[in-house]
Formats: C-alpha cells, sequence, structure tokens
DNA sequence: AGCTCTTCCTGAAAGC
DNA sequence: TGCTTTCAGGAAGAGC
C-alpha cells in the first residue's frame, strides 16, 4: 500500500522522465475514481508538464498551459492518490498493459504516462493552480519536515489514541499503516497509547523514529506490500526491515517476545506486548503502587 | 472530540 | 478439487 516512501519513490522515478514532455491525448478506462473523468480529455492535451511533486501520499503534476492547450489562461494541477493498488509509470505502446489501467495519457514523443489500479482506491482530480495551495492546507504537515516544537504542538492535549493520529492525514501527512507500526515499534509506544498521555521524551522518540523509518525506507525504495513496484517496474526493500508490521507471532527483534496483532484505530495493528506495553497495563501498574504507599 | 461502522473494489486466503 | 465466504485497507461520511 503505497505511503510517504512509496510514492515518494515513484514521484523520484517520474520526476526523471516527465518533466518537460507535453500531454497530447488521454484515453480512460474504468473512471469512477476520476471526479471529472470529461475534464482530463478537454483540459490535458497540450498541457506541458513542468513539475512532479509528492505532498503527503498525493502526487502532482504540475501543468503548464503550453501553446496548444484549450485553456491557456490557467496553471493545472493533476492530482493522483494511489490509495491501495495504484501504480503510475511511462511505458512504450508496445509495452504489454498491465491488467486494470484505467488512464493513459499519451505524450509527444510516443510513451504513454499510465495508471494503474486494481482496486479502484486510488483518486485523480484537476485543480486549477491558484487552488492548490488550499487544497494543501486541509493535509497536515510533511513528518520529514516537522520540528520538535511542532511535533509536540500536534499532539498535544489529544486524547485520541497515537495510532489513530499518526494515521489522520490533518495531522501529518503521508504516514500509513506500515509506517506508523514500524514508528511505534522504535519508540517503544504501544498503538493505543492515547496522545496526551505521552511523556515528553516519548514524543522525541517517537518524532526521531518516524523521520528514521521514513528516510531509511525512501532509501530503499518503499515496502513491497501488494505487488507494489516504483515507476520502472521495480520492487522496493523495505519489507525486509520490517520490526512490526505483518510480523504476528514472529519474535520481536529487541527481545524475542511474540508479536501480536490488535485493531487499533479501525486497523491491524502489529506491537510488541513486552516493549510496548499497554496503557491499561501502565495502568493497573500505578493502581498498584498507590495501593501499597 | 473521537470512536465505530459502512462504503468503495478486487484478489488472496480460508472455509467447507 | 472447486466453489463460496471472508477479509484487508485509505479515505470519507454517518451516527453516536
Amino acid at each position: 500500500m503505497p505511503e510517504l516512501p512509496e510514492v515518494e519513490t515513484i514521484v523520484r522515478g517520474l520526476r526523471t522522465v516527465l518533466p518537460g514532455h507535453t500531454i497530447v491525448s488521454v484515453r480512460l478506462g474504468k473512471t469512477d475514481f476520476i471526479e471529472d473523468p470529461a475534464a482530463l480529455g478537454e483540459l490535458l492535451p497540450g498541457r506541458h508538464i513542468e513539475a512532479v511533486e509528492r505532498m503527503g501520499k498525493f502526487i502532482r503534476l504540475a501543468l503548464s498551459p503550453g501553446p496548444a492547450a484549450k485553456s491557456p489562461e490557467r496553471h493545472i494541477d493533476l492530482i493522483v492518490h494511489l490509495g491501495m493498488t495504484g501504480w503510475l509509470g511511462v511505458r512504450r505502446p508496445e509495452d504489454p498493459v498491465a491488467p486494470h489501467t484505467h488512464a493513459f495519457f499519451e505524450l509527444e514523443d510516443g510513451r504513454e504516462l499510465r495508471y494503474t489500479d486494481i482496486r479502484r482506491f486510488g483518486q485523480m482530480r484537476l485543480v486549477a493552480g491558484d487552488q492548490f495551495g488550499a487544497f494543501g492546507e486541509k493535509l497536515g504537515k510533511e513528518p520529514l519536515e516537522t520540528s520538535a516544537a511542532e511535533f509536540n504542538q500536534r499532539l498535544a492535549g489529544r486524547r485520541a489514541r497515537i495510532k489513530a493520529l499518526l494515521l489522520d492525514q490533518s495531522v501529518f501527512r503521508g504516514i500509513g499503516n506500515i509506517y506508523a507500526d514500524e514508528s511505534l515499534w522504535q519508540a517503544r509506544i504501544h498503538p493505543a497509547r492515547l496522545a496526551a498521555n505521552l511523556k515528553p521524551a516519548e514524543l522525541e522518540r517517537l518524532r526521531k523514529a518516524i523521520r528514521r523509518v521514513l528516510l531509511r525506507a525512501i532509501e530503499d525504495r518503499g515496502s513491497s506490500i501488494s505487488n507494489f513496484v516504483d515507476a520502472e517496474g521495480q520492487p522496493g526493500e523495505y519489507q525486509q526491515r520490517h520490526r512490526a508490521y505483518d510480523r504476528e507471532g514472529k519474535p520481536c527483534f529487541r527481545c524475542g517476545t511474540k508479536i501480536r496483532r490488535a485493531i487499533v484505530a479501525g486497523r491491524s495493528s502489529y506491537f510488541c506486548p513486552r516493549c510496548q506495553p499497554p496503557p491499561w497495563l501502565k495502568r493497573a501498574v500505578r493502581k498498584a503502587r498507590k495501593v501499597r504507599v
């Protein structure tokens, strides 16, 4: 499932082959994941691809009007979210078309940008250039660009479970289930802890853990779960470094205790019950101490 | 505010 | 073996 490192990997791949090229036509298959399918065919032909950027889990293709564009007055962004199984990459027309490929953007040099998405949980939409800022404001901070003060402030006083807040894209953008669990394991924090109850040292461990995990995962070109491959079609390698995610029943890399799985914030959550003591256990310990006093 | 449930969709895996 | 059922999951919306 593409999260920040996987999306970053796709974006870096596209960045080497897309900018400077022009979209000449658009072909669509199923369109239920596209906000306004007709607008793609109307507004994109003739546009230059200026830049490819990532915002959390969103991909932004910045499209300048170009001389042949039909609405030359406006800069447009094509915003793509890969959902669970989305993939975006450039192929030659004669290359085999992967099943569930639903959008083809033909370029002036004959190649085509293709969007493939088995489950179609992805999203595709056009945003006028002057509205892009507003779109981004609804999202939280980039976790790799968040200072300690900002990080603590975002979580301060929140009574929600830390896992729920890490998954909430309006708090931080780009973290999903895998990297939330990996970061919490690294920081030795149970996913069901309430953010407001985290001590300053725990918050600092968590912030650093998120940075470490995401940077390392980007270096490894993401985790290949659910058949994730980068824009060139190569799998990532970070799944070999997973310490918690999808490791139920396997020994914790730190203490050997069996990794457990529980539903937290509506998601499968993997953690070490010893390194990441659950909040109810902490409560019980506190109570016991009080009774003794 | 924050939790749970539901919806979207497909393929893998489990159940029979 | 082969068919049927269940489940996972990012995000958004409803209801509590």
